[in-house]
DNA sequence: GACAAGTAGTTGACGTGTCATATAGAAAGA
DNA sequence: TCTTTCTATATGACACGTCAACTACTTGTC
C-alpha cells in the first residue's frame, strides 16, 4: 500500500457494491409496487403501521419520530402532506400547548388495510422467498450488529 | 390465516426490519460523511468513479446511465448539476447530433481523489470491519442471487 | 413571578429523484 | 426524398429529506 490507503479487494468491492445494489433494487420495486397498487409511499405506510398499533390510532409528532427514527422536521412535513391527503387529521394537545397528536382516519385505516397485504407479500415474493432460514438469520444477526456498532459511534 | 394473508413471522419481521434500518443508517452515514468532509454526494462520487475508469474520463450521457443503472433522466439533471459545480463538463457528440458526453474536469478529479480514501475508509470502519469473512460471502452471495431474482422479473 | 433555558412543532430554501412530456436529430421504409 | 418512427437528451412539475432558522410553549431557577 504505497499510498497508504487499504483499498478493498475485489472480494470485498464486490460484497460491497452487490449489497447496495440489493437495497437500492429490492427498495425501488417494493416503494413502486406499493404506491402504484396502493397509492401509498413506504413512508407513509410506516407511518399507518405505527399509528394503528396504537390506542385510538393517536399519536404524537414526537413519538411517531421516535418510532420511525426521523427527525423531526421529516415528521412534520410528512404529516402535513398526508393530512392534505387525508390519511390522518391533526389534534391539538390539550396536556402541552406545544404538542400535538397525529390520528388516523378511516381512509388512513382502509388504505393500510388495502396496503399491508400487497406489502407483506412482496416483501416474500421479492426478498425472503429467496433465502434459506440460515441466511436470513445471518442477515438479521449481522444488521442487528452493525447498527449496534453504528449507534456506538464507530 | 384466516384472513388469507401469509404474515411475517417475528423472526421475519424481525430480520427483514433490520436489514432496512442497517441499509438506512450505513448509506446515510456514509452520505453524510462523504458530503461533509469531501462535498461529494454519493451519486457524484459514483458518476465520477465512472469517469476516472474509461478513457480520457469522457463517456456518453446514456453509458454512464447504463452502467448506474440510473433513469435518463436522473442522469440528465444530475450532470447538469455537477456541471453547475465544475466537477464535470459538457461535450457535444460529433457522431451523433443528439448525443453529449460527460467529461470530467480536474475539479473532478481533485475531488474524487480527495474522496475516495475516506470513502473505502468508511466503508471498513462502518461496515466491513463488523463482518466475518464468512458473513461477507454469504451477504454476497444472497445479494446477488436475489439481484439476479428481480432482474428475472420474480 | 420573572427570566433563562429547553422543547415541540413549523417553515423555507435547497438538493435530489421520478414521471410525463418536449425537442431535435437519426434511421428506416416507401 | 419524404415521412414515419425511434432515440438521446432536456425540461418542468412534483414529492421527499435535510438543514437551519423560527415561533410558541414549558420548565427550571432564582
Amino acid at each position: 500500500m504505497t499510498d497508504g490507503v487499504n483499498w478493498l479487494t475485489a472480494e470485498e468491492q464486490h460484497a460491497w457494491r452487490s449489497f447496495v445494489r440489493l437495497h437500492e433494487r429490492l427498495i425501488g420495486r417494493l416503494s413502486h409496487l406499493l404506491q402504484t397498487e396502493s397509492q401509498l409511499a413506504s413512508a407513509d405506510y410506516a407511518v399507518l403501521v405505527n399509528l394503528t398499533d396504537v390506542p385510538d390510532g393517536r399519536q404524537r409528532y414526537q413519538d411517531l419520530a421516535r418510532a420511525l427514527e426521523w427527525e423531526k422536521s421529516r415528521m412534520s412535513h410528512h404529516l402535513a402532506r398526508m393530512i392534505r391527503r387525508g390519511l390522518v387529521v391533526r389534534e391539538e394537545c390539550a396536556d402541552d400547548g406545544r404538542g400535538a397528536f397525529a390520528v388516523i382516519t378511516e381512509a388512513g385505516r382502509e388504505a393500510i388495510a388495502a396496503a399491508a397485504p400487497l406489502h407483506v407479500q412482496a416483501v416474500r415474493s421479492l426478498f425472503l422467498d429467496h433465502l434459506t432460514a440460515a441466511e436470513l438469520r445471518t442477515l438479521a444477526e449481522v444488521s442487528v450488529r452493525v447498527v449496534g456498532k453504528l449507534d456506538e459511534g464507530a
